[in-house]
RNA sequence: GGUCCUGUGGCCGAGUGGCUAGGCAGAGCUCUGCAAAAGCUCCUACACCAGUUCGAAUCUGGUCGGGACCUCCA
Protein backbone atom coordinates (compact mmCIF):
# COMPACT_ATOMS: atom_id res chain seq x y z
CA UNK A 1 0.00 0.00 0.00
CA UNK A 2 2.86 2.33 0.62
CA UNK A 3 5.16 1.34 -2.34
CA UNK A 4 4.37 4.22 -4.38
CA UNK A 5 5.84 7.54 -2.61
CA UNK A 6 5.38 10.36 -4.67
CA UNK A 7 7.99 13.46 -4.42
CA UNK A 8 7.74 16.34 -6.72
CA UNK A 9 10.96 17.09 -8.90
CA UNK A 10 11.32 20.44 -9.64
CA UNK A 11 13.00 18.67 -12.86
CA UNK A 12 9.90 17.61 -14.34
CA UNK A 13 8.13 20.21 -12.21
CA UNK A 14 5.65 17.37 -11.08
CA UNK A 15 5.08 14.69 -8.51
CA UNK A 16 6.82 11.70 -9.45
CA UNK A 17 6.74 7.98 -8.08
CA UNK A 18 9.90 7.23 -6.03
CA UNK A 19 12.33 4.67 -6.84
CA UNK A 20 16.13 4.84 -6.07
CA UNK A 21 18.72 4.20 -8.05
CA UNK A 22 19.42 1.00 -5.77
CA UNK A 23 17.19 -0.90 -4.39
CA UNK A 24 16.87 0.07 -0.80
CA UNK A 25 19.13 2.69 -0.05
CA UNK A 26 18.87 6.51 -0.83
CA UNK A 27 21.63 8.94 -1.48
CA UNK A 28 20.69 12.09 -0.51
CA UNK A 29 22.23 15.13 -0.59
CA UNK A 30 21.11 18.63 0.87
CA UNK A 31 22.81 22.01 0.56
CA UNK A 32 23.79 23.08 3.75
CA UNK A 33 24.64 26.87 4.86
CA UNK A 34 27.61 29.06 4.46
CA UNK A 35 28.48 29.67 8.00
CA UNK A 36 29.52 33.20 8.32
CA UNK A 37 26.62 33.81 10.47
CA UNK A 38 24.53 32.51 12.34
CA UNK A 39 21.21 31.01 10.65
CA UNK A 40 17.40 32.25 9.72
CA UNK A 41 14.81 30.10 10.69
CA UNK A 42 14.21 30.25 6.70
CA UNK A 43 17.92 27.51 6.63
CA UNK A 44 15.56 25.55 9.72
CA UNK A 45 12.67 25.06 7.22
CA UNK A 46 14.87 22.88 4.97
CA UNK A 47 16.76 21.32 7.87
CA UNK A 48 13.11 20.06 9.53
CA UNK A 49 11.70 19.97 6.34
CA UNK A 50 14.71 17.14 5.18
CA UNK A 51 14.67 15.55 8.13
CA UNK A 52 11.28 14.62 7.89
CA UNK A 53 11.33 13.46 4.16
CA UNK A 54 14.63 11.14 5.63
CA UNK A 55 12.82 9.67 8.56
CA UNK A 56 10.22 9.07 5.72
CA UNK A 57 12.34 7.26 3.35
CA UNK A 58 13.51 4.92 6.39
CA UNK A 59 9.88 4.07 7.72
CA UNK A 60 9.72 3.24 3.96
CA UNK A 61 12.91 0.74 4.60
CA UNK A 62 15.37 2.75 2.89
CA UNK A 63 18.73 3.12 4.65
CA UNK A 64 19.31 6.70 4.16
CA UNK A 65 22.90 8.45 3.34
CA UNK A 66 21.83 11.58 4.26
CA UNK A 67 24.74 14.69 3.60
CA UNK A 68 24.49 17.89 4.69
CA UNK A 69 27.39 20.07 4.30
CA UNK A 70 28.90 23.43 5.31
CA UNK A 71 30.51 26.04 2.82
CA UNK A 72 33.36 27.30 5.32
CA UNK A 73 35.24 29.04 1.88
CA UNK A 74 33.39 31.85 0.25
CA UNK A 75 33.51 35.69 -0.48
CA UNK A 76 31.15 36.38 2.72
CA UNK A 77 33.52 34.57 5.22
CA UNK A 78 36.67 36.11 3.56
CA UNK A 79 34.92 39.66 4.52
CA UNK A 80 33.82 38.82 7.59
CA UNK A 81 37.09 38.02 8.78
CA UNK A 82 38.96 41.01 7.27
CA UNK A 83 36.11 43.08 9.09
CA UNK A 84 36.97 41.47 12.33
CA UNK A 85 40.42 40.65 11.91
CA UNK A 86 40.52 36.54 11.89
CA UNK A 87 41.63 34.27 10.29
CA UNK A 88 38.84 32.99 7.83
CA UNK A 89 38.71 29.39 9.01
CA UNK A 90 38.15 30.58 12.84
CA UNK A 91 34.97 32.60 11.62
CA UNK A 92 34.17 29.66 9.84
CA UNK A 93 34.39 27.34 12.72
CA UNK A 94 32.95 29.22 14.67
CA UNK A 95 29.64 29.52 13.03
CA UNK A 96 29.63 25.71 12.59
CA UNK A 97 29.98 25.57 16.30
CA UNK A 98 26.92 28.08 17.22
CA UNK A 99 24.82 26.15 14.12
CA UNK A 100 25.55 22.98 15.72
CA UNK A 101 24.48 24.65 19.16
CA UNK A 102 20.61 25.68 17.95
CA UNK A 103 20.75 22.31 15.65
CA UNK A 104 20.73 20.73 19.26
CA UNK A 105 17.84 22.57 20.41
CA UNK A 106 16.13 21.36 17.56
CA UNK A 107 15.95 17.70 19.36
CA UNK A 108 16.33 15.96 15.47
CA UNK A 109 18.29 13.44 14.25
CA UNK A 110 21.47 14.70 12.67
CA UNK A 111 22.20 13.87 8.48
CA UNK A 112 24.87 10.86 8.04
CA UNK A 113 27.81 13.39 7.38
CA UNK A 114 28.58 17.42 7.43
CA UNK A 115 31.32 17.45 5.33
CA UNK A 116 33.28 20.56 5.16
CA UNK A 117 34.57 22.13 1.68
CA UNK A 118 37.93 22.77 2.98
CA UNK A 119 39.09 19.43 3.12
CA UNK A 120 38.21 18.57 0.00
CA UNK A 121 40.19 21.16 -1.78
CA UNK A 122 42.22 18.47 -3.62
CA UNK A 123 39.56 16.99 -5.08
CA UNK A 124 37.79 20.05 -6.42
CA UNK A 125 41.16 20.86 -7.53
CA UNK A 126 41.41 17.22 -9.81
CA UNK A 127 37.42 17.53 -10.17
CA UNK A 128 38.11 21.21 -11.94
CA UNK A 129 41.75 19.48 -13.92
CA UNK A 130 38.86 17.03 -15.72
CA UNK A 131 36.56 19.22 -16.60
CA UNK A 132 39.54 21.37 -18.37
CA UNK A 133 40.93 18.03 -19.65
CA UNK A 134 37.44 17.48 -20.70
CA UNK A 135 37.45 20.73 -22.75
CA UNK A 136 34.34 22.04 -20.52
CA UNK A 137 36.59 24.20 -18.39
CA UNK A 138 38.88 26.96 -19.47
CA UNK A 139 41.50 29.16 -18.13
CA UNK A 140 41.71 32.95 -18.38
CA UNK A 141 43.97 35.18 -16.07
CA UNK A 142 44.74 32.33 -13.24
CA UNK A 143 40.77 31.98 -13.10
CA UNK A 144 39.24 28.59 -14.41
CA UNK A 145 35.43 29.38 -15.93
CA UNK A 146 33.00 26.48 -16.96
CA UNK A 147 31.40 26.83 -20.39
CA UNK A 148 27.93 26.68 -20.15
CA UNK A 149 27.59 26.33 -24.19
CA UNK A 150 29.44 23.27 -23.54
CA UNK A 151 27.05 21.81 -22.14
CA UNK A 152 23.80 21.55 -24.13
CA UNK A 153 21.44 20.07 -21.00
CA UNK A 154 22.49 23.88 -19.44
CA UNK A 155 19.09 25.42 -17.92
CA UNK A 156 17.37 22.49 -17.56
CA UNK A 157 16.38 22.32 -14.16
CA UNK A 158 15.88 25.87 -14.02
CA UNK A 159 13.78 25.85 -17.51
CA UNK A 160 15.90 28.80 -18.92
CA UNK A 161 17.59 28.66 -22.01
CA UNK A 162 21.03 30.62 -22.25
CA UNK A 163 19.88 32.86 -25.15
CA UNK A 164 17.46 34.30 -22.40
CA UNK A 165 19.90 34.58 -19.64
CA UNK A 166 22.13 36.37 -21.66
CA UNK A 167 19.96 39.07 -22.60
CA UNK A 168 18.26 39.20 -19.18
CA UNK A 169 21.71 39.50 -17.27
CA UNK A 170 21.57 42.34 -15.02
CA UNK A 171 25.22 42.40 -13.72
CA UNK A 172 28.85 43.85 -15.03
CA UNK A 173 30.11 40.82 -17.12
CA UNK A 174 33.80 39.15 -16.46
CA UNK A 175 35.56 40.13 -19.94
CA UNK A 176 37.33 37.23 -19.16
CA UNK A 177 34.66 35.04 -19.85
CA UNK A 178 34.01 33.60 -23.26
CA UNK A 179 30.16 33.95 -22.59
CA UNK A 180 28.29 36.22 -20.14
CA UNK A 181 26.70 33.51 -18.12
CA UNK A 182 30.05 31.31 -17.52
CA UNK A 183 30.17 30.63 -14.10
CA UNK A 184 33.62 30.72 -11.71
CA UNK A 185 35.27 26.94 -10.99
CA UNK A 186 38.44 28.54 -9.27
CA UNK A 187 39.55 32.08 -8.63
CA UNK A 188 42.78 33.87 -7.37
CA UNK A 189 43.11 34.74 -4.19
CA UNK A 190 45.12 37.75 -3.46
CA UNK A 191 47.87 37.58 -0.98
CA UNK A 192 45.99 38.21 2.20
CA UNK A 193 43.02 36.00 1.58
CA UNK A 194 43.00 32.29 2.01
CA UNK A 195 44.23 29.95 -0.57
CA UNK A 196 45.50 26.90 -1.89
CA UNK A 197 48.40 26.08 -4.34
CA UNK A 198 46.82 24.85 -7.77
CA UNK A 199 47.87 24.53 -11.05
CA UNK A 200 46.30 27.86 -11.73
CA UNK A 201 48.37 29.50 -9.05
CA UNK A 202 47.08 29.98 -5.45
CA UNK A 203 43.40 30.61 -5.12
CA UNK A 204 40.11 28.87 -3.97
CA UNK A 205 37.28 27.31 -5.31
CA UNK A 206 34.03 29.23 -6.99
CA UNK A 207 30.76 28.78 -5.48
CA UNK A 208 28.89 25.47 -7.08
CA UNK A 209 31.68 23.35 -7.36
CA UNK A 210 32.07 22.31 -3.43
CA UNK A 211 28.80 20.57 -4.23
CA UNK A 212 29.40 18.70 -6.96
CA UNK A 213 32.72 17.57 -5.28
CA UNK A 214 31.56 16.21 -2.42
CA UNK A 215 28.35 14.99 -3.32
CA UNK A 216 30.69 12.56 -5.67
CA UNK A 217 32.95 12.02 -2.98
CA UNK A 218 30.57 11.06 -0.32
CA UNK A 219 27.83 9.61 -2.59
CA UNK A 220 29.47 9.18 -5.98
CA UNK A 221 28.32 10.61 -9.23
CA UNK A 222 24.35 9.60 -9.59
CA UNK A 223 22.56 10.09 -6.35
CA UNK A 224 18.60 9.65 -6.01
CA UNK A 225 17.50 13.10 -3.92
CA UNK A 226 19.35 16.61 -4.31
CA UNK A 227 18.12 19.60 -2.19
CA UNK A 228 17.74 22.36 -0.89
CA UNK A 229 16.01 25.96 -0.45
CA UNK A 230 14.12 27.01 -4.11
CA UNK A 231 16.61 30.18 -4.35
CA UNK A 232 18.98 27.41 -5.03
CA UNK A 233 17.56 26.09 -8.38
CA UNK A 234 19.20 28.82 -9.92
CA UNK A 235 21.89 29.10 -10.66
CA UNK A 236 23.61 26.96 -7.86
CA UNK A 237 21.90 23.99 -8.74
CA UNK A 238 21.74 24.66 -12.23
CA UNK A 239 25.51 24.63 -12.24
CA UNK A 240 25.96 22.06 -10.19
CA UNK A 241 24.21 19.79 -12.82
CA UNK A 242 26.59 21.10 -15.56
CA UNK A 243 29.52 20.35 -13.54
CA UNK A 244 28.73 17.01 -12.45
CA UNK A 245 26.74 15.86 -15.59
CA UNK A 246 29.99 17.07 -17.68
CA UNK A 247 32.27 15.46 -15.77
CA UNK A 248 30.47 11.81 -15.68
CA UNK A 249 28.38 11.76 -18.78
CA UNK A 250 25.44 10.68 -16.63
CA UNK A 251 22.36 12.06 -14.83
CA UNK A 252 23.50 13.64 -11.87
CA UNK A 253 20.46 13.67 -8.90
CA UNK A 254 16.76 11.79 -9.99
CA UNK A 255 15.16 13.77 -7.70
CA UNK A 256 15.28 17.75 -7.15
CA UNK A 257 13.71 18.62 -4.13
CA UNK A 258 13.21 22.21 -2.98
CA UNK A 259 11.63 23.49 0.02
CA UNK A 260 9.90 27.26 -0.59
CA UNK A 261 10.45 30.36 1.88
CA UNK A 262 9.86 32.05 5.33
CA UNK A 263 8.19 35.35 5.10
CA UNK A 264 7.52 37.35 7.94
CA UNK A 265 4.61 39.91 7.97
CA UNK A 266 4.07 38.89 4.20
CA UNK A 267 7.50 40.16 3.04
CA UNK A 268 10.32 38.04 1.74
CA UNK A 269 12.85 37.52 4.49
CA UNK A 270 16.17 39.28 3.11
CA UNK A 271 19.53 40.64 4.26
CA UNK A 272 19.08 43.82 2.52
CA UNK A 273 15.56 44.35 4.11
CA UNK A 274 17.14 43.43 7.21
CA UNK A 275 13.79 41.42 8.71
CA UNK A 276 16.12 38.17 9.31
CA UNK A 277 14.80 35.95 11.84
CA UNK A 278 17.68 34.12 13.42
CA UNK A 279 16.41 30.57 14.06
CA UNK A 280 18.20 30.89 17.93
CA UNK A 281 16.25 34.24 18.56
CA UNK A 282 12.76 32.76 17.35
CA UNK A 283 13.79 29.81 19.60
CA UNK A 284 14.32 31.58 22.67
CA UNK A 285 11.96 34.01 22.31
CA UNK A 286 9.24 30.90 21.83
CA UNK A 287 10.54 27.82 21.55
CA UNK A 288 12.05 25.13 19.10
CA UNK A 289 8.92 23.33 19.43
CA UNK A 290 6.89 25.97 17.94
CA UNK A 291 9.45 26.90 15.21
CA UNK A 292 9.30 22.81 14.24
CA UNK A 293 5.21 22.72 14.30
CA UNK A 294 4.72 26.50 12.60
CA UNK A 295 7.25 24.90 9.84
CA UNK A 296 5.66 21.40 9.38
CA UNK A 297 1.91 22.84 9.27
CA UNK A 298 2.52 24.01 6.05
CA UNK A 299 3.03 22.59 2.77
CA UNK A 300 6.95 22.42 2.12
CA UNK A 301 6.28 23.64 -1.25
CA UNK A 302 4.68 26.52 0.02
CA UNK A 303 5.94 29.95 1.19
CA UNK A 304 4.98 30.01 4.84
CA UNK A 305 4.33 33.42 6.46
CA UNK A 306 5.32 34.13 10.03
CA UNK A 307 3.60 36.90 12.23
CA UNK A 308 2.69 37.55 15.70
CA UNK A 309 -1.11 36.34 14.94
CA UNK A 310 0.14 33.41 13.45
CA UNK A 311 2.91 32.28 16.29
CA UNK A 312 0.39 32.54 18.94
CA UNK A 313 -2.18 30.48 17.14
CA UNK A 314 0.41 27.62 16.39
CA UNK A 315 1.02 27.74 20.72
CA UNK A 316 -2.72 27.39 21.04
CA UNK A 317 -2.96 24.99 18.89
CA UNK A 318 0.14 23.29 20.25
CA UNK A 319 -1.65 23.54 23.93
CA UNK A 320 -4.55 21.63 22.90
CA UNK A 321 -2.31 19.21 21.92
CA UNK A 322 -0.48 18.81 24.83
CA UNK A 323 -3.51 19.26 26.71
CA UNK A 324 -4.59 15.85 25.65
CA UNK A 325 -1.09 14.09 26.18
CA UNK A 326 -1.19 15.15 29.49
CA UNK A 327 -4.19 13.65 30.26
CA UNK A 328 -3.36 10.57 28.79
CA UNK A 329 -0.12 10.22 30.56
CA UNK A 330 -2.16 11.01 33.94
CA UNK A 331 -4.69 8.69 33.49
CA UNK A 332 -1.92 5.81 32.94
CA UNK A 333 0.16 6.56 35.73
CA UNK A 334 -3.10 6.61 37.76
CA UNK A 335 -4.33 3.00 36.20
CA UNK A 336 -0.67 1.68 36.00
CA UNK A 337 -1.27 -1.49 37.87
CA UNK A 338 -4.61 -2.25 35.40
CA UNK A 339 -4.51 -5.40 33.12
CA UNK A 340 -3.67 -4.24 29.42
CA UNK A 341 -6.28 -6.79 27.72
CA UNK A 342 -6.86 -5.02 24.35
CA UNK A 343 -3.48 -4.43 22.93
CA UNK A 344 -4.92 -4.34 19.53
CA UNK A 345 -3.75 -0.94 18.00
CA UNK A 346 -7.16 -0.65 16.95
CA UNK A 347 -9.04 3.12 17.71
CA UNK A 348 -6.15 5.14 15.96
CA UNK A 349 -5.36 2.61 13.17
CA UNK A 350 -6.89 4.05 10.34
CA UNK A 351 -5.89 7.31 11.22
CA UNK A 352 -2.46 6.70 11.45
CA UNK A 353 -3.09 5.44 7.67
CA UNK A 354 -4.28 8.20 6.93
CA UNK A 355 -0.85 10.45 8.54
CA UNK A 356 0.80 7.74 6.35
CA UNK A 357 -1.12 7.82 3.60
CA UNK A 358 -0.67 11.91 3.08
CA UNK A 359 3.15 11.74 3.84
CA UNK A 360 3.69 9.22 0.88
CA UNK A 361 2.18 11.99 -1.16
CA UNK A 362 4.83 14.41 -1.20
CA UNK A 363 4.99 14.42 2.60
CA UNK A 364 1.77 16.69 2.79
CA UNK A 365 1.85 17.80 6.13
CA UNK A 366 -0.90 19.61 6.51
CA UNK A 367 -2.90 16.93 6.59
CA UNK A 368 -0.91 14.78 8.86
CA UNK A 369 -2.07 17.74 11.38
CA UNK A 370 -5.42 17.18 10.36
CA UNK A 371 -5.82 13.93 11.24
CA UNK A 372 -4.18 14.81 14.64
CA UNK A 373 -6.58 17.22 15.33
CA UNK A 374 -8.92 14.94 14.57
CA UNK A 375 -6.82 11.92 16.75
CA UNK A 376 -7.09 14.19 19.42
CA UNK A 377 -10.73 15.07 18.87
CA UNK A 378 -11.91 11.40 19.13
CA UNK A 379 -9.64 10.44 22.02
CA UNK A 380 -10.96 13.54 23.80
CA UNK A 381 -14.93 12.01 22.93
CA UNK A 382 -13.66 8.67 23.89
CA UNK A 383 -12.26 9.38 26.94
CA UNK A 384 -15.35 11.15 28.06
CA UNK A 385 -17.40 8.42 27.63
CA UNK A 386 -15.53 5.33 28.35
CA UNK A 387 -12.42 5.90 29.96
CA UNK A 388 -10.06 3.26 29.16
CA UNK A 389 -6.35 2.73 29.66
CA UNK A 390 -6.02 0.77 26.07
CA UNK A 391 -7.34 4.07 24.63
CA UNK A 392 -5.06 6.05 26.31
CA UNK A 393 -1.98 4.19 25.56
CA UNK A 394 -2.87 3.78 21.92
CA UNK A 395 -3.33 7.32 21.68
CA UNK A 396 0.09 8.16 23.50
CA UNK A 397 1.42 5.15 20.57
CA UNK A 398 0.03 7.14 18.29
CA UNK A 399 1.74 10.57 18.97
CA UNK A 400 4.66 8.25 19.27
CA UNK A 401 4.99 7.44 15.46
CA UNK A 402 4.03 10.23 14.05
CA UNK A 403 5.62 12.93 16.42
CA UNK A 404 8.99 10.52 15.35
CA UNK A 405 8.50 11.40 12.09
CA UNK A 406 8.09 14.72 12.25
CA UNK A 407 10.14 15.23 14.96
CA UNK A 408 7.67 16.77 17.27
CA UNK A 409 5.53 15.84 20.43
CA UNK A 410 8.25 14.21 22.28
CA UNK A 411 7.82 17.01 24.99
CA UNK A 412 7.04 16.25 28.71
CA UNK A 413 3.22 17.43 28.42
CA UNK A 414 3.17 20.22 31.67
CA UNK A 415 6.12 21.31 32.08
CA UNK A 416 5.43 22.46 27.98
CA UNK A 417 2.14 23.47 28.53
CA UNK A 418 3.05 25.97 31.05
CA UNK A 419 6.53 26.77 29.36
CA UNK A 420 3.55 27.66 26.11
CA UNK A 421 1.50 29.66 28.45
CA UNK A 422 4.43 31.95 29.77
CA UNK A 423 5.18 32.59 26.37
CA UNK A 424 1.63 33.80 25.70
CA UNK A 425 2.05 35.55 29.53
CA UNK A 426 4.70 37.79 27.80
CA UNK A 427 2.09 39.93 26.18
CA UNK A 428 0.04 40.22 28.84
CA UNK A 429 -0.19 43.17 32.09
CA UNK A 430 0.25 40.01 34.61
CA UNK A 431 3.02 37.70 36.02
CA UNK A 432 3.14 34.63 36.87
CA UNK A 433 3.00 34.79 40.55
CA UNK A 434 0.47 37.38 40.49
CA UNK A 435 -2.01 34.51 39.07
CA UNK A 436 -0.75 32.04 41.62
CA UNK A 437 -1.66 34.06 44.09
CA UNK A 438 -5.03 35.02 43.10
CA UNK A 439 -5.73 31.46 42.32
CA UNK A 440 -4.85 30.88 46.09
CA UNK A 441 -7.33 33.81 47.12
CA UNK A 442 -10.13 31.49 44.88
CA UNK A 443 -9.54 28.63 46.21
CA UNK A 444 -10.08 29.93 49.69
CA UNK A 445 -12.95 31.85 48.73
CA UNK A 446 -14.47 28.89 47.09
CA UNK A 447 -13.77 26.47 49.63
CA UNK A 448 -15.85 28.25 51.66
CA UNK A 449 -18.43 28.35 48.87
CA UNK A 450 -18.21 32.20 48.66
CA UNK A 451 -18.75 32.19 45.07
CA UNK A 452 -19.42 35.92 44.90
CA UNK A 453 -15.57 36.65 45.59
CA UNK A 454 -14.27 34.05 43.92
CA UNK A 455 -16.05 35.00 40.59
CA UNK A 456 -14.70 38.16 41.17
CA UNK A 457 -11.48 36.96 41.10
CA UNK A 458 -12.19 34.99 37.76
CA UNK A 459 -13.46 37.92 36.06
CA UNK A 460 -10.84 39.86 37.13
CA UNK A 461 -8.05 37.33 35.59
CA UNK A 462 -10.47 37.24 32.57
CA UNK A 463 -10.27 41.11 32.02
CA UNK A 464 -6.17 40.76 31.85
CA UNK A 465 -6.49 37.46 29.13
CA UNK A 466 -6.18 34.78 31.90
CA UNK A 467 -8.98 31.82 32.18
CA UNK A 468 -9.24 29.81 34.68
CA UNK A 469 -10.49 26.00 34.85
CA UNK A 470 -11.38 23.72 37.78
CA UNK A 471 -10.21 20.38 37.29
CA UNK A 472 -10.19 17.76 39.97
CA UNK A 473 -6.61 17.82 39.73
CA UNK A 474 -7.15 21.92 40.96
CA UNK A 475 -7.42 25.21 39.64
CA UNK A 476 -5.43 25.80 35.98
CA UNK A 477 -4.56 28.50 34.19
CA UNK A 478 -4.09 29.45 30.43
CA UNK A 479 -3.50 32.56 28.56
CA UNK A 480 -6.51 34.13 26.34
CA UNK A 481 -5.77 35.55 22.81
C1' G B 1 11.40 42.39 -20.51
C1' G B 2 12.05 36.67 -20.03
C1' U B 3 10.78 32.07 -17.20
C1' C B 4 7.67 29.98 -13.61
C1' C B 5 4.25 29.65 -9.47
C1' U B 6 -0.23 31.33 -7.30
C1' G B 7 -5.56 33.60 -6.12
C1' U B 8 -10.01 28.89 -1.22
C1' G B 9 -14.98 30.80 4.11
C1' G B 10 -13.63 36.54 9.40
C1' C B 11 -8.15 34.79 9.49
C1' C B 12 -4.55 30.69 8.51
C1' G B 13 -4.30 26.50 5.42
C1' A B 14 -5.01 21.29 2.50
C1' G B 15 -7.43 18.81 -1.28
C1' U B 16 -10.48 16.86 -5.16
C1' G B 17 -14.00 16.45 -11.86
C1' G B 18 -19.71 14.61 -8.36
C1' C B 19 -19.04 12.63 -1.53
C1' U B 20 -16.96 16.51 5.97
C1' A B 21 -10.17 18.80 5.30
C1' G B 22 -8.00 20.76 9.75
C1' G B 23 -6.61 24.94 13.06
C1' C B 24 -7.87 29.90 15.06
C1' A B 25 -12.00 33.21 15.83
C1' G B 26 -17.72 33.34 16.33
C1' A B 27 -22.97 31.19 17.81
C1' G B 28 -26.02 27.40 20.41
C1' C B 29 -26.30 23.02 23.57
C1' U B 30 -24.21 19.20 27.27
C1' C B 31 -21.09 19.15 31.50
C1' U B 32 -20.19 22.56 35.82
C1' G B 33 -21.73 26.13 42.24
C1' C B 34 -21.05 29.47 38.01
C1' A B 35 -17.33 29.21 34.36
C1' A B 36 -13.35 27.28 31.54
C1' A B 37 -11.54 22.86 29.30
C1' A B 38 -13.69 18.80 26.63
C1' G B 39 -17.70 16.93 23.56
C1' C B 40 -21.84 17.73 20.17
C1' U B 41 -24.16 21.10 16.59
C1' C B 42 -23.99 25.46 13.42
C1' C B 43 -21.46 29.20 10.35
C1' U B 44 -19.65 25.53 4.49
C1' A B 45 -15.70 28.92 0.66
C1' C B 46 -13.07 28.17 -3.67
C1' A B 47 -10.77 35.98 -7.99
C1' C B 48 -13.61 37.27 -12.64
C1' C B 49 -15.43 35.89 -17.71
C1' A B 50 -16.11 32.21 -21.35
C1' G B 51 -15.53 26.98 -22.85
C1' U B 52 -15.21 21.35 -22.26
C1' U B 53 -18.55 17.98 -19.39
C1' C B 54 -24.43 14.70 -17.37
C1' G B 55 -21.69 17.53 -13.63
C1' A B 56 -15.97 22.28 -12.38
C1' A B 57 -14.04 25.61 -7.14
C1' U B 58 -11.09 21.21 -9.44
C1' C B 59 -9.69 20.63 -16.77
C1' U B 60 -8.95 24.50 -21.10
C1' G B 61 -8.61 29.66 -22.82
C1' G B 62 -8.83 34.76 -21.54
C1' U B 63 -9.07 38.95 -17.84
C1' C B 64 -7.51 41.02 -13.31
C1' G B 65 -4.66 40.55 -8.73
C1' G B 66 -0.31 38.41 -5.68
C1' G B 67 4.54 36.20 -5.62
C1' A B 68 9.34 33.90 -7.03
C1' C B 69 13.67 33.44 -10.12
C1' C B 70 16.71 35.88 -13.98
C1' U B 71 22.03 39.33 -8.85
C1' C B 72 24.75 36.87 -2.75
C1' C B 73 20.45 34.71 -0.28
C1' A B 74 17.27 28.53 2.46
Amino acid sequence: MLDNFKLYNSLSNEKEIFKSITPGVVKMYVCGPTVYDLLHVGNFRGLIFFNLLRNWLQYLGYSVNYVYNYTDIDDKIIKKSQDENKLASEISAKFIEEFEKDFKLLKIPKASQNPKCTDYIDDIISFISNLIKKEFAYVKNKTVFFSCNKFTAYGKLSGKNIEDLISGHRITVNQDKKNPIDFVLWKPSKSKEPGWESPWGRGRPGWHIECSVMANELLGDQIDIHGGGMDLIFPHHENEIAQSESMSGKNFAKYWVHNNFIKFDDQKMSKSLGNIIKARSFMSDYNPEVLKYMILSVHYRSSLNFSFKQINQSIISLIKIYTALEKANNYIKEKDNEKDNDSNFSYFENDLNIVYKSLNNDINTPIVFAQVFNVVRKFNNYFKNKKNINIAKEFLSFFNRVGGLLGLFSEEPKKFILELNLILLKEKDISLEEIEEKIKKRDIARKIKNFKDSDLIRDDLLKKGIELKDTINGTKWSVRL
